[in-house]
DNA sequence: TAGATTGTTAATCGATTAACAATC
DNA sequence: TAGATTGTTAATCGATTAACAATC
C-alpha cells in the first residue's frame, strides 16, 4: 500500500514488481509472489495498475471495514495512542480509552471519555470492540489481558513490556521499543564506534 | 531476559529450557539452540543457573553499556517515549529531544530541554548519540533520516509510517502499530465476529 | 517485432524441530 | 543407579530467490 501511495504521488497509473520492491526494500520476486497467492492483479510486459490493485489490497487487508479498537491505560503510552493520527483510512478506529486512575477518569482524550475498567465488559459489547491495545504498566498488563479475553476481546496488541499469557484462539503482538533497539546495537556492539 | 526475571521472582535458583519456552512461547529446542550459539551455559539434569545465563546475556546483549539515543519529534509519540520508564536497567537513555516547532523548543520534557533540530548534528557527536528514534510526521521523516546520517547516526527506529532510504551501513527498524494490528485482524476478518 | 514484466516452477537458503548421546 | 536436561546433529519445514515460459 504504501509503495503504491507513493507511485501514485509521482503521477503514475501504473508500476512494477522491480519498483515497488525497490521503494520497500524486498525483491521483486517477492512482491510478486506474495501478491499472486491472492490473485492474479499484474500484466505481462506493463505491470501493476496502481488503482486496481489498490483497492484489492484494501479489500483482502479488510481496510474497507473499520475496525474498532478499545485503548486500555490513559498514560503517555495510551494518550499517544489515541491522539496518534494515523489509524484513520487504515482500517481503524480508537473506540474506547479506558484506565483505572480516579484522577484519569472522566477527562477526555481527542473528545474521547476515559472511562474506569470496571465499564470495560459492557462497553466492549455494546461497542462491538474486538482489537484492543494493551498500555498499561507492567505489573497490571496480565490482569486487564484477562478482563479482555472475557469481555471477547480476540486481538490485543501489547505495549507492556511483559510476556502475556492467553488462551491461543486469542492474537497477541508485542511492541517493545527496547528489543527493537536491541536488535540493532547487538550488530553496532561488534563494530567500533 | 524476561523469563529469566520471571524465574527469578519466583525465588528459583535454576531454570530449563522447557519452562522458559513455556514462558515466552518458544520451544525448547529453540532456547537451547540460540544460548548454544554463543556459549554452554547449561549443566546437564539441572538447566541454566538464572544468576550466571543472566549475567552472560547483559554481556551478550550489550546492555551492560548504556546507549544515548535521540528522539526526534516532541509530539505525542515522542513526548511519550521520553518518559517511557522501561529504557533504564535495559541498556539506553535518551539523551537529547529535537523538534523543530519554535513553540516546543526550550520546553522541559522530564527535565530534558526540547532543542532545535538545527542544533541536531552537534549534539549528537557532542552527546555521542549513535541511536536515535523517530517521531516525526511522515512528511518530515526522509529529511530528518538524512539529517542523522550526516550526523553519524547508525540506527534509526522509526515511528513515521514511511519507509526510510538510508544508504545500508544504517540500520532501520520500524514501529508502526496500523501494521501490527493488521497482522491480527487479517486473520479475525476470516472468521465470524 | 523487440522489450518488458508477469506468474510460477524449481533451486536455494535458512530456520525450526525432533531426536539422542553425553552427562550431571 | 535412574531421571532429567543439556548441546548438537540430522531431518523437516517454510521462506526466498533465480530463472523462464507466457504474453502484453
Amino acid at each position: 500500500m504504501r509503495a503504491l501511495s507513493r507511485a501514485a504521488d509521482g503521477g503514475k497509473q501504473v508500476t512494477s514488481s522491480h519498483e515497488m520492491g525497490e521503494h520497500l526494500g524486498i525483491s521483486p520476486a517477492q512482491i510478486r509472489k506474495d501478491l499472486s497467492h491472492f490473485g492474479e492483479f499484474g500484466k505481462q510486459g506493463t505491470g501493476y495498475n496502481i488503482e486496481h490493485l489498490s483497492e484489492q489490497l484494501r479489500r483482502i487487508l479488510g481496510v474497507e471495514q473499520e475496525w474498532a479498537v478499545a485503548v486500555i491505560g490513559a498514560g503517555a503510552i495510551g494518550k499517544a495512542i489515541v491522539r496518534y493520527g494515523g489509524f484513520s483510512g487504515r482500517g481503524f478506529r480508537v473506540a474506547a480509552v479506558f484506565d483505572n486512575d480516579p484522577g484519569k477518569i472522566g477527562r477526555s482524550i481527542n473528545q474521547l471519555e476515559v472511562l474506569s475498567t470496571e465499564r470495560l465488559g459492557s462497553t466492549v459489547r455494546q461497542r462491538e470492540i474486538r482489537v484492543a491495545m494493551l498500555a498499561v504498566p507492567a505489573e497490571a498488563a496480565q490482569r486487564v489481558v484477562e478482563k479482555l479475553v472475557e469481555a471477547g476481546v480476540e486481538a490485543i496488541l501489547n505495549y507492556a513490556p511483559v510476556s502475556l499469557i492467553v488462551p491461543s484462539p486469542v492474537y497477541v503482538r508485542h511492541i517493545d521499543p527496547v528489543i527493537a533497539l536491541q536488535h540493532m546495537t547487538y550488530y553496532l556492539a561488534q563494530k567500533p564506534a
